[in-house]
DNA sequence: CTCAATAGAACTAAAATAGAACAAATTTTA
DNA sequence: TAAAATTTGTTCTATTTTAGTTCTATTGAG
């Protein structure tokens, strides 16, 4: 089993190598996974020769082939493992997890993901519901905090003072308080450090509506 | 034959390995199976070793294989399985919900009460696991709110910087950081308005460790 | 009470990082 | 083709961070 640098030093070699054909050069390699000098790809690259995982030929540049990979098992093992998990899900509710709300991507296009995270059957009742990794710390002072998943059920209509999932001109999606007065909308973030935002109602659509939140430690 | 904590720990490189490709270091092991000192990992290492279940290369760090798998599970890990198993038919995985943790009321005390409440799949791992609603606002500034569900592994021993449930005196519960320090424990809350207590340590039982936070709006 | 498991600290070892000087391989070009 | 230029790989030194070992004391289950 290798450290995280030989692991993703292996996976880089490997991509170059099936991608172009070619090996990487040490300094194409330092680039790659970041170093500023040489000498440390040469010691990954010992350690990976002698764990097995590549080999070179000696005295060529730009000679070395991949000879495994990492991640076996044997397959009985993970069929096992594969049906036990299955059982477990049906156990519980299972929503798609919308990878993190960030600007410039609406919900609906990052929709076709197909992560998932199962919740308790008592977090979700009636309606469609999914999950959104929350980034940052505009929601804070809610308790809402950067790295949580937030529950969301899907609507298009929310009450004043709901906590909801808003696009904003069709590309930003964000979560904030809403406060719809006559023909404007007031997204209201909870953090002093940040402002409240007002538009015009047409440029806000609301997707959603906080309907729990999970946090694990 | 494998002890619990021998096949857990197998267990647990095996994922780690299969995952991620990578290998988990002795702090990561020791995490992961719910002990506190890389001794104990050592010592389960080696009796991996010696038989036969993992390799290591000698005088490398994060380096070893494993070479096989248990043909059969400890009891303890049968009995477990059984629980969880039970526990889907009924649904999903329910822990128990110990009410409110407030003044007067030692967890043991209220450990009879037969109230449940199911958690995602994902915040339970190994150990034994039970849930307290929280009351009262002191741990606002961790997003810890009034009438969120903590969900708390049970251990009697934790790590400076965690969120814990302390038991003072055999008589008050409580939600808090804490800080061991010499002699004393500081149990520190987050919340401005609230002070620091400071007892000696022996007043002071640690009775889990926050693993999850579930709250429903 | 006793033994095995566990925690904790102190220590040792390995990995990661950088930089530079140099050697070897490969390509260019006179 | 041979020499020059350039790219590529090796080695060494040094430092910081991360990981692993060992020992002792304590805990806790039976």
């Amino acid at each position: 089993m290798l450290t995280e640098k030989q692991y993703n030093l292996l996976m880089f070699i490997n991509k170059v190598n099936r991608e172009t054909g070619r090996c990487p050069s040490f300094d194409e390699m330092k680039e790659a996974i970041g170093l500023k000098s040489k000498s440390g790809i040469h010691a990954l690259i010992t350690s990976l020769e002698e764990r097995n995982f590549i080999r070179r030929l000696p005295h060529k540049a730009r000679a070395m082939e991949v000879i495994r990979m990492p991640r076996f098992k044997p397959q009985a093992i993970i069929e096992e493992e594969k049906k036990r998990e299955e059982a477990l899900q049906n156990g519980s509710v299972q929503i798609p997890l919308y990878g993190k709300i960030a600007a410039g991507t609406p919900i609906e296009a990052i929709a076709n993901e197909t992560e998932t995270i199962s919740v308790p059957f008592d977090m979700v009742s009636l309606g469609q519901y999914y999950a959104l990794k929350i980034e940052g710390d505009s929601m804070m002072e809610a308790g809402i905090l950067d790295g949580d998943i937030a529950i969301i059920r899907r609507q298009s209509q929310a009450d004043n003072g709901k906590i909801v999932v808003a696009l904003i001109d069709n590309s930003e999606a964000t979560l904030k308080i809403l406060k719809k007065s006559g023909e404007t909308v007031h997204l209201i973030p909870c953090n002093k450090n940040y402002q409240t935002k007002i538009f015009p109602a047409r440029q806000v659509k609301i997707q959603g509506i906080l309907s729990g939140i999970v946090r694990k430690y």
